[in-house]
DNA sequence: CTGGCAGTGTTAAATTATTAACACTATGTT
DNA sequence: AACATAGTGTTAATAATTTAACACTGCCAG
């Protein structure tokens, strides 16, 4: 009961558009697409997807406001995943290493060291947990 | 230039794979997909994506032997940055912690501390290269 | 109170994608 | 030589996607 159908291309070139903005109307999602079809297609594409329980919509006031059902962290996790699968023969590392390449430039000199000590500080909290365990492995 | 045309699942799938294993025969591919067509599909399939410049063959002895037109490290930095746009708030640091977060149980101590060298490392190596340069952005 | 916006549901037409059959070629092995 | 394997090209039927029209509802602003 996991993953319902697979997406087509607007299916999920929406979705996308709603995990960037969060939320948005039926309008909103047609505007933020630069090959948008009409709005009457976009509300079909949206009914398509709240059916397939991808989507979901609360009102305010007169209009809906669409967002996904799958929280953004869980569906950003779901996605990095395959995506370490694909390109990084699943190691992290790798791209975390890729990820750090291509944004150096935008990345101040403090924005890295806070990523040091980011990174300590999950090694404590690892080493911590596996305190109270087993040593199993 | 840049983007031919948007792929469809199947295409996309077997992007992914081809990816995924660097090349392969159309036997390959079609043994990689858990819900596969016939063979004739897949290199149907196969054909569209190399008409389309998406997929190059090379020809070893007498198979073909299939692979991406761009480059795995090249395509992977296209589709990081596009994760990162969605999910991410086009922060890669978000994305390097989420990364990071999901796989600290499968990662040593050795190689989070592998990580913070090759930070600094990274670090260095721009300064540096700032160093040589006029500021000319 | 009337027009327009934003929504509903249904339906249909057109386009793409998917699958696969058929006929044929070349090569390496038994 | 004959067969199996792996390729080629063409073609076609089916399935899914995509687009959008049409009819109708409710609300808010002018």
């Amino acid at each position: 009961m996991s993953q319902h159908s697979p997406l087509s291309r607007r299916e999920r070139q929406i979705m996308d558009i709603l995990y960037r903005l969060e939320q948005a109307s039926a309008k909103e999602v047609m505007e933020s697409m630069d090959d948008a079809p009409g709005y009457s297609s976009v509300r079909t594409l949206l009914g398509k997807l709240v059916e397939k329980g991808h989507v979901a919509f609360r009102e305010s006031g007169v209009r809906y406001i669409y967002h996904p059902v799958v929280a953004r962290e869980k569906a950003s996790r779901h996605a990095l995943g395959n995506l370490v699968r694909t390109f990084f023969d699943d190691s992290p590392l790798m791209a975390v290493n890729s990820l750090l390449d291509m944004s150096m430039e935008n990345l101040s000199d403090s924005e890295l060291e806070e990523l040091n000590r980011m990174i300590q500080a999950k090694k404590q909290a690892r080493t911590e947990e596996q305190d109270g365990e087993k040593g199993d492995e």
